[in-house]
DNA sequence: TATGAAAGACCGCTCCC
DNA sequence: GGGAGCGGTCTTTCATA
């Protein structure tokens, strides 16, 4: 788990996997004019090192009925509630990703709803049912026009 | 690609491959009782239907030094400058999700970046830089306690 | 139409150079 | 870092209910 520095060709195969996790190694191999192993070598490295932390199937959430994107932020009464509200966020399944920030709002959240009329279940039944929470600002996200990982 | 329906052994799949792209349909055939052939089939079909769209190996973005997460609002000049601004944003590598949402803010953009004197630069003199811009609001994520996929 | 079983091709892993 | 062999996995085909 310590660092590792990593090489060119380390990201080239980074890269790679980024977009496609299934690609075979002797393909990598052939792409970068490496032998196989070399890449079997590369990946475990990282591996190893933290870097890479595993693999993943990406899933289209509107195909699946979660057609509605949104994020909120959320004002606490008392900082010190910061934790409660957390766990308490953490059990609704239509809140994916949760952020503390400094700004505007003291945490941060990404909510997919299946429709307008499940948002609004959402926030005024479950969110806004948290009592350590003062208010509320809903930002609707309409298009996500870049949804990208950043280039090692 | 049109509508399919998922039933209850594509969402036990689904569930699994989204921990892990790369386990052996064998073993889903063992959990969950059917035959590798089976599962080889569902596969297919959610990705024809377009529910699968891909793979991907997970990135800690930290051991790559993307230390710092942010997220900023940005409000424009004019709502005309929309699309332009999206492709002066898709150009910053540092820029890996953009929202197009209703609210406080025109574009919502999430940014990650290596250190405070790298965020302080791709704010000034990229996103500030851009000419469509009128006003950004910044908010730093200290810490990221949800991160997850929603459930199919 | 969907599933299960088996065969062949392919891939990943390991050892040795 | 490169190359070869073994073991495991994926994919395909065919039979079945």
């Amino acid at each position: 788990m310590e660092n590792y520095q990593i090489d060119n060709l380390d990201k080239s195969i980074l890269q790679a996997l980024m977009n496609d996790a299934r690609i075979p190694y002797a393909e990598l191999a052939k792409r970068f004019s490496v032998s196989a192993g070399t890449i079997h070598v590369r990946v475990e490295k990282m591996k190893q090192a933290g870097i890479i932390t595993g693999t993943k199937v990406c899933i289209n959430a509107k195909k699946l009925g979660y057609d509605v994107c949104c994020f909120i932020g959320i004002n606490l009464k008392h900082a010190r509630d910061y934790q409660e509200t957390i766990a308490q966020l953490e059990s609704f399944e239509e809140v994916v990703e949760a952020y503390y920030t400094t700004g505007n709002y003291s945490i941060f959240i990404k909510v997919l709803s299946q429709s307008m009329d499940h948002l609004h279940d959402v926030l005024v039944n479950k969110i806004q049912s948290i009592e350590a929470i003062q208010s509320t600002e809903t930002l609707i996200s309409l298009q996500a026009p870049i949804m990208r990982e950043i280039q090692p």
